[in-house]
DNA sequence: TTGAAAGCGATACCAG
DNA sequence: CTGGTATCGCTTTCAA
């Protein structure tokens, strides 16, 4: 009597089982055409019979693939993120490709997952999400092999999803003009150096310019940075708010500072947008329910066209490096009018 | 001369650089002590030399391990599912454990996704939420030797971290009728066979039960089904309120169709609280900007829980299969009132 | 159409 | 301490 194999069934058993090699057992996991109905048949069985299932691991080993895809990106912790995530998840799920999911909150952690990634064999493509990837990764990328896209970043090496943060930065400033606006303040992002952020900096860059437009001059006190957490924002828009001449609107760089400033309204019991314009970015689900005015950004779509491009690539297509860009839009509710005359 | 080697250097070639045997390299990798102070250096600087970090995939084949996490989990497209993500990455960015995602929408995925994991080399531990797994893939699991914990879920056969719907329910209830409603409608959810929810059923028990303990007749015409669609819920809405004895307090047994049913209150100009209170479930991050009252439970602490139960089993501790019940709490905020008189 | 055997790139046992 | 070698489970030549 033979020992009983333990654990799962392996190739080997299912051979031994029909009667046949491991090779034919292979050539009808994976559909090779040269076999024969009748061995083809008892194969069949043999799995069924020993619920038989492949070891995956053992095939990235032998295939040099593994079925998955990597997603980097910082700052899960906020809504915007989360919602490309959403958008990746929906381009992958047609695909035979698994989504891993690394959240580098600090800069060693994204060192860690580029480390573990960039090798190339535990992932056969990777979504970088909103961080600009440094140089000396690109370079590893491109040495591994390994296919890459950047959704909400830029490298001229790589296909990239952006917007035109520069634009939307001159939009929002400028329909704050255009309701009669001079006293227009703006908080940002204070840039991280690791992840070298610089969509604040243009939406800064556009605001800046939308003011010269106007003939508006530049305050350097109604220039603040923040962070992305809401009570960071309230507090700066409070400091802002406390100024001998406070500006009459304010254009946060994103919608959860935003709503750090419209708390800061509340508690200073100033009315929007009777007495304080806010404008936001992005356009998360909470600007709507507040009734924000934000400059709408497709965040799902982001998501999920990186998506599509990578499994492009990952298709075989080569993709030329450019940067798509996906359109921006002015979204009036009820947090920006007129300032007080 | 010797051609050069192709592609990421390899154990074989930082040995034959360093003069040793592959057997050495291993040891100075992963630390094993009895190696010469002297040999560990050459190996060292091989290493450096060569730019090399080991296969992940090859390890993973010899060493029947991992490091990787999957969570499986449906409604990806729902903020609460999301905060328990949240939950779980804040557990396992400690560890050295990294994290897959499989958003399993349809039954036909939530297949796929198990039969991929369950074999158990895919992954070296797996986290299912708000989803029931069926008994045979409980028994699978156990089989494969691949630690399970659930969440927002339950099975006699695993660790889990749940709360009490039925109680929450009743929360919601009582309080509306301790404000004077006695017209009270609920909307639910339509029972999805494949991912056997039963959340929605025990909070309208908890409903129930609310209502008979203070004397009120149930009203079949005030208990509904829809789904997680804001739409859904917002149509549901405004059939009960067209009723010719329209209640005067929906529960709602989520904060996304609560946030239906004030769209609905919206569309049909009833004020709310005033002419009608809204009761929601859960208290995602929206809840707090549109004021609504809603039974609170904590998503992002249930994640975090169940990825911490999860490492203890991968460290080697064998839990109990026992329930670990988060607290739920009633928030109320401004969506309920007294009944209009 | 099929099977034997050589990889894939690590780990770890067993000698020396 | 160190090196050779079997092993992990699969894919894929190469011959038959």
């Amino acid at each position: 009597m033979e020992t009983l194999p333990s654990g799962p069934a392996k190739i080997a058993d299912v051979a031994a089982r029909a009667g046949v090699g491991v090779a034919t057992v292979s050539r009808v996991l994976n559909g090779h055409s040269n076999v024969k109905p009748a061995t083809r048949d008892r194969v069949l069985e043999a799995i069924r019979q020993l619920n038989y299932r492949p070891s995956s691991v053992a095939r990235n080993l032998s295939l040099r693939r593994t079925m998955v895809v990597a997603a980097v990106l910082p700052f899960l912790t906020n809504p915007a993120p989360v919602e490309r995530v959403r958008g990746i998840v929906a381009a992958l799920s047609g695909s035979p490709y698994d989504l891993m999911l690394f959240d580098v909150e600090t800069e060693e952690r994204q060192r860690r997952a580029f480390e573990l990634l960039d090798r190339g064999d535990r992932c056969d493509g990777i979504l970088i999400v909103s961080t600009l990837p440094p140089d000396v990764e690109v370079e590893r990328l491109r040495a591994a092999g390994l296919p890459g896209v950047l959704v909400d970043a830029f490298h001229p090496a790589l296909p990239s999803v952006v917007v035109d943060d520069y634009a939307g930065g001159e939009m929002a400033t400028r329909h704050l003009i255009e309701l009669g606006h001079r006293r227009i303040a703006l908080i940002g992002d204070k840039p991280v150096e690791s992840f070298r952020f610089d969509w604040s900096r243009d939406r800064t860059r556009g605001y800046e310019r939308a003011l010269a437009q106007a003939g508006i001059e530049l305050r350097p006190d109604y220039l603040r940075e923040g962070t992305q957490r809401v009570s960071v924002a309230r507090s700066i828009a409070i400091e802002l708010l406390s100024l001998p001449e406070p500006p009459t609107a304010i254009f946060a760089a994103s919608d959860t500072q935003a709503l750090g400033v419209l708390d800061a309204a509340r508690t200073l019991e100033l009315k929007v947008p009777e007495q304080l314009s806010v404008v936001g970015f992005d356009d998360v689900a909470v600007a709507t329910y507040v009734g924000l005015t934000t400059v709408r950004q497709p965040l799902f779509e982001s998501g999920r066209r990186g998506g599509e491009l990578l499994l492009q690539r990952l298709s075989g297509e080569l993709l030329e490096p450019r940067a798509e860009q996906l359109q921006l839009e002015l979204v009036v509710r009820s947090t920006t009018a007129p300032p007080p005359s």
